[in-house]
Order: structure tokens, then C-alpha cells, then sequence
DNA sequence: CCCCCCCC
């Protein structure tokens, strides 16, 4: 009935795992008994013969009684006296063959049905085209990762006859441990299959054999590891249960696990974060907006490790920050706005609403899934002009901060700071001139106080607010600068921090060109001229004595991002003509 | 048999 074309005759075998379907003849008399065969890779059978001295402990009772599953670790091929090609197996290991608890159901190659819409799946190995499951005789009830877990006794050494098939969801690395109950490695995996999920862990030796070989969104055939109950306090997954290996655990790759659930997200909309709880595991994607720079940190047990907040943006418009650690943060890529997928990240109420990636999380950017698509396609189309709000609040970097563009004129022309509360705004603007006769003043040398100091014209500078005098003074800039931009300008003033970045010193180093090199100080504010940036201002109406004024203070001083701004201008022009 | 999930 299943003829098998020549081409697969070549290499029969790429998936060493098979079925044994059925025993279509026995052939008994000179050399060793041979058994006819057919064997189910999922999508085709094959036709083979099997030596009797391969069976190991089946008895011929037991190959007729079809469905086991089989390591084929050694095949080769033969012409028959008719010219026909036969599959010979030398050699072969039972992985299953407690047959009695496998589903007659015939495997017959066409009942699958690849397509589940919710919730999304992707599968992060590469795609094939086979749809179709080998092993439909694996059911359910056989599946330690099933959440009733009556049918077995997850105690430990207890003979266990199971084999599962299931993805790798998540590994983690290889990490060492050292205390008083000893020292050695370990590394975890999730897997995944129709029934549930599951956590295994190898230490040591299984580590040394297993780590390489298990790879994230692969299928694996798994038997012989030990049950143990869950510690819940750890293991944030929908099991009682999780295994360690042992030495005779096996873990063999399966090339046709199309039929095992992909990994799985549920992912919640940006927006929706909000109602959410603190501490809830939850999967997101997002369109990565911007991505602050990695930095280190110690954490309170002093250990050193890299971090990365990136600004997830979703069509829901709004936009959370999601903090990557140590290797993942510092490889990650964000230049070019990927979309990044969090699949178990933690919600914090830091800053309002914010995200962590944990051990257990799986970061993945520009995932092959249709939610990535349709948000890039989202992003690329207008939404990446949208003034998203962040649920996060990020005071310092100002990369989150929500950028509420205005021209220097739309600032007088909408009364902006005349409010209770001062008004921000950012301008992309250019400077045409800095007061550089009055940037600069003698501040008190002590840390946390920059009062101008009187100089008591006897070496000593006195501070009025620290009240002290004292033999030095540090050098403080509060630079007026005039900006404008195509229809309007404006003058405003910059502090220390935003001084410096305009002016491109430091406030010490202009402190000593204006004391010993005046032509070298002036060259800084003729270089500064006409340079172009964003600043972010705050605005407000001051009044000192019955006159009002709006003044207006630069917080930040960026260059400008042209891909960003060129991005805000077509905006701009797009809704004019609307 | 581990069990760290971090920082503002």
C-alpha cells in the first residue's frame, strides 16, 4: 500500500528513532531469522528486515504487537536476488517496549493538523514541512508531563518504563554551586509537550553528557529520570512534578516533533500590564524603541552582573521597560528597533509597571511568529510616530521619557509653562550664541553644595550656605545660550550638565582655559556656535518683582537621532495633509 | 544534589 519511492531507499533512516508498525513475514531457515517489517518515521513507512538477533528481549509474540518504538543505531542496505533494495537493520535498541500501554490507533499520515491559532505557537527550530505526528501512539495518559499525575508513582528508583517526546522550551546555563552539602554543576531544562510542561534538571556527569546535546526548541525522546515533587518556590511551572537525570537517563533527539506543541506564549498587551499583578510571570512582545546602554551592577550579595533596559513598545500604545541580564543584555542588538518577545518575564512595580527577564525566561528578538510580524508591519506603517506613554517612569537616561515635541514658536503660541505645573517640551533647535562672559562662576568645593563663593581676597572663598570658608573652589557653568530653530528662537539656560554637553568640556577645563588661555576659551564657544541638538526644557512662567517672564531651563542636551526626527517630520507632514 | 532571578 505505502510504496516507497527509490530516492528514500538511499537513506532511509534520518531520524534513528522509528516505530515498529507491523510484522508482515518471518523468514526462518539458513542464517538467522528475519523478520519483514515496517517502520513509521511519521510520514513514511518503511519496509525492512530485521534480524532476530537485533530483538533483544522481544519475544515474536511481542512484534506483532505493533507500535514500539525503536533506536535504529545501525542500518545498511542490500539487493535482493529479484533486484529489489531491502533495508537491513544490524542493529537496534528497544526504547519502548512496555506495547501495552500504547494506543492501537494505526498511525495513519494525513489526521494532523499543524495549525492551533491560540494561543500563539512558534517553534524556534527551523521549520519543516511535515506536519504529521510518528508517534500518535504516545497517549496522553503516558505523558509524565501531564498535570494528573495518578497513573504513576513518582517515587524515587521506582522502575519507570516511560518514554515522553517533548520540546525543549528553555535551557539554562551550566552553573556550579559550592556549600556545605558539597560542590558540583547543573543545568535545567523546560520541555513542552501536548499535555503540559515540565522541568528537568541534569548535575555533573549528566551535565558533561547532556548540556550540548539538548538544544532550545528541539523534540527529544526522554525516559528513565527520576520523579521528584516539585518545590513550587522555585519551579514556575504548571507541573507537581519535575525529573533529574541519572546515568541511565536517555535523551534522544526526535527530527519529527512538528506535532509537539511549539513553545508557547500567551502575551499580554502592553497596556494590559497595568491591571495586572506584581510578581505575575506573563509573556510580552513589543517593539523594541529604544534600548538603554549595558551597565554593571553589584547586587546585594556582591556579585557583579551586566544589565540592559530596552522600551517595548505595542500597538496598544503604550510602552514598558523590560530589563535583560548579564549575557543577554550584553549582546543584545536594539540599533535597528527589533521586535523582542519575553516569554516568562516578571512584572515589577518599579517605576510603575516594569518587566524583568529571569533565568527562566526566554528572550527572543525578531521572532518568526505572526504577532512579530504584524507589529513590525505596525511600526514600520506609523506606529513608530506614535507618542507612546511609558507604564514605567525612568528618571534618569530620559530615553523613556515621553517626547512631547514642540517648535520654539508653538512654546509661545500655546502659553506653555504659564500652567500651575511647569511644562516639558523637546526641541531639535541650534545654537546661535552662549553668553560666555557670565558661564562661569566659583562654586563651594563641597560635594553636595554649589553656592557661589565671596571671594575674601586672601586666598580663602567663603560660602555663605555652608558657612565656612575654605582655601579652594570648584568652577560651576550656568551658561545662557540663545537657540532657534526655523521660526523662532529662544533663550534659555543650561546648568553644569547640559553646559558641558553643548559646550563639549567640562566646566573645570573651561575654568582653566578662561584663567590661562583666552583665545583657546573663546575657540570652545565659536566651535559651539551653530551646532545643532535635541534639548529637553522645562518651561514655566517666573515673576520677580510684577514682572513675568517664561523661562525656560535645559534639562538634556542629545544629538540628534536624524532616522528618529526625519521619522517625527514625515509624522508631521502626514497629519498636515490630512 | 540547585534554588542565583539581581539595580534603580
Amino acid at each position: 500500500m505505502n510504496r516507497i519511492r527509490f530516492q528514500q531507499w538511499l537513506n532511509p533512516f534520518n531520524d534513528p528513532v522509528l516505530q515498529l508498525v507491523d510484522t508482515l513475514q518471518i523468514t526462518k531457515g539458513s542464517g538467522p531469522t528475519r523478520y519483514r517489517v515496517r517502520m513509521s518515521d511519521g510520514r513514511h513507512l518503511w519496509s525492512a528486515f530485521l534480524l532476530a538477533t537485533q530483538l533483544n528481549h522481544l519475544s515474536e509474540e511481542n512484534l506483532l504487537v505493533p507500535h514500539c518504538v525503536c533506536l535504529l543505531k545501525k542500518t545498511t542496505t542490500s539487493t535482493l536476488s529479484d533486484g529489489r533494495r531491502v533495508v537491513i537493520i544490524l542493529d537496534m535498541e528497544i526504547l519502548h517496549d512496555d506495547h501495552a500501554k500504547f494506543s492501537p490507533t494505526k498511525a495513519s499520515p494525513s489526521t494532523f493538523s499543524p495549525a492551533k491559532a491560540s494561543p500563539s505557537t512558534f517553534s524556534p527550530a527551523k521549520a519543516s514541512p511535515t506536519t504529521f505526528s510518528p508517534a500518535k501512539g504516545f497517549p496522553a495518559k503516558f505523558s509524565p508531563a501531564k498535570a494528573s499525575t495518578s497513573k504513576f508513582s513518582p517515587v524515587k528508583g521506582s522502575p519507570s518504563k516511560w518514554t515522553i517526546r517533548a520540546r525543549v522550551m528553555n535551557k539554562s546555563s551550566i552553573r556550579t554551586w559550592n556549600n556545605s552539602r558539597g560542590e558540583g554543576k547543573l543545568f535545567s531544562f523546560e520541555i513542552v509537550d501536548e499535555s503540559g510542561e515540565m522541568k528537568i534538571t541534569a548535575f555533573n556527569k549528566e551535565v558533561d553528557k547532556f548540556f550540548s546535546l539538548v538544544e532550545q526548541g528541539k523534540v527529544y525522546y526522554i525516559s528513565k529520570a527520576t520523579l521528584k515533587v516539585a518545590n513550587k518556590q522555585y519551579n514556575t511551572l504548571k507541573h507537581d512534578y519535575e525529573m533529574t537525570l541519572h546515568a541511565h537517563s536517555s535523551i534522544m533527539p526526535c527530527a519529527d516533533g512538528q506535532d509537539i506543541p511549539a513553545v508557547q506564549c500567551d502575551f499580554v498587551p502592553i497596556a494590559e500590564l497595568e491591571n495586572r499583578d506584581k510578581d505575575a510571570i506573563i509573556d510580552v512582545i513589543g517593539v523594541c524603541k529604544t534600548a538603554e546602554d549595558v551597565s554593571r551592577i553589584t547586587t546585594k550579595s556582591s556579585r557583579e552582573v551586566s544589565k540592559r533596559t530596552l522600551h517595548l513598545i505595542d500597538t496598544t500604545g503604550k510602552m514598558v521597560a523590560a530589563t535583560l541580564w548579564g549575557e543577554e543584555a550584553e549582546k543584545f542588538e536594539g540599533s535597528e528597533q527589533p521586535v523582542v518577545a519575553i516569554k516568562g518575564a516578571r512584572l515589577s512595580d518599579f517605576g510603575g509597571r516594569s518587566l524583568s527577564a529571569l533565568f527562566s525566561s526566554t528572550v527572543m528578538v525578531n521572532p518568526d511568529i505572526p504577532e512579530a510580524f504584524r507589529l513590525r508591519a505596525w511600526y514600520d506603517q506609523g506606529g513608530y510616530a506614535l507618542a507612546s506613554q511609558s507604564l514605567s517612569e525612568t528618571k534618569s537616561g530620559g530615553s523613556g521619557m515621553r517626547m512631547n515635541w514642540k517648535t520654539l514658536s508653538d512654546v509661545k503660541n500655546e502659553n506653555l509653562g504659564h500652567g500651575e505645573k511647569a511644562d516639558y517640551f523637546s526641541c531639535v533647535a541650534t545654537l546661535l550664541y552662549s553668553r560666555k562672559d557670565t558661564c562661569l562662576y566659583r562654586a563651594c568645593p563641597s560635594v553636595d553644595c554649589n553656592k557661589k563663593v565671596l571671594d575674601q581676597h586672601n586666598g580663602w572663598f567663603r560660602c555663605e550656605k555652608c558657612n565656612r570658608e575654605f582655601p579652594n573652589f570648584k568652577y560651576r557653568l550656568l551658561l545662557s545660550a540663545n537657540l532657534a530653530d526655523f521660526g523662532d528662537n529662544q533663550w534659555v539656560t543650561c546648568f553644569q550638565e547640559t553646559a558641558e554637553a553643548l559646550l563639549g568640556h567640562s566646566a573645570e577645563t573651561l575654568g582653566q582655559l578662561r584663567d590661562t588661555d583666552e583665545a583657546a576659551f573663546d575657540a570652545v564657544f565659536q566651535k559651539a556656535n551653530f551646532t545643532t541638538h535635541i534639548f529637553k526644557n522645562r518651561v514655566k512662567l517666573e515673576t520677580y518683582n510684577d514682572e513675568s517672564r517664561v523661562k525656560v531651563t535645559v534639562m538634556e542636551v542629545q544629538p540628534v537621532n536624524h532616522r528618529e526626527y526625519s521619522r517625527m517630520l514625515l509624522s508631521n507632514i502626514h497629519n498636515l495633509i490630512q
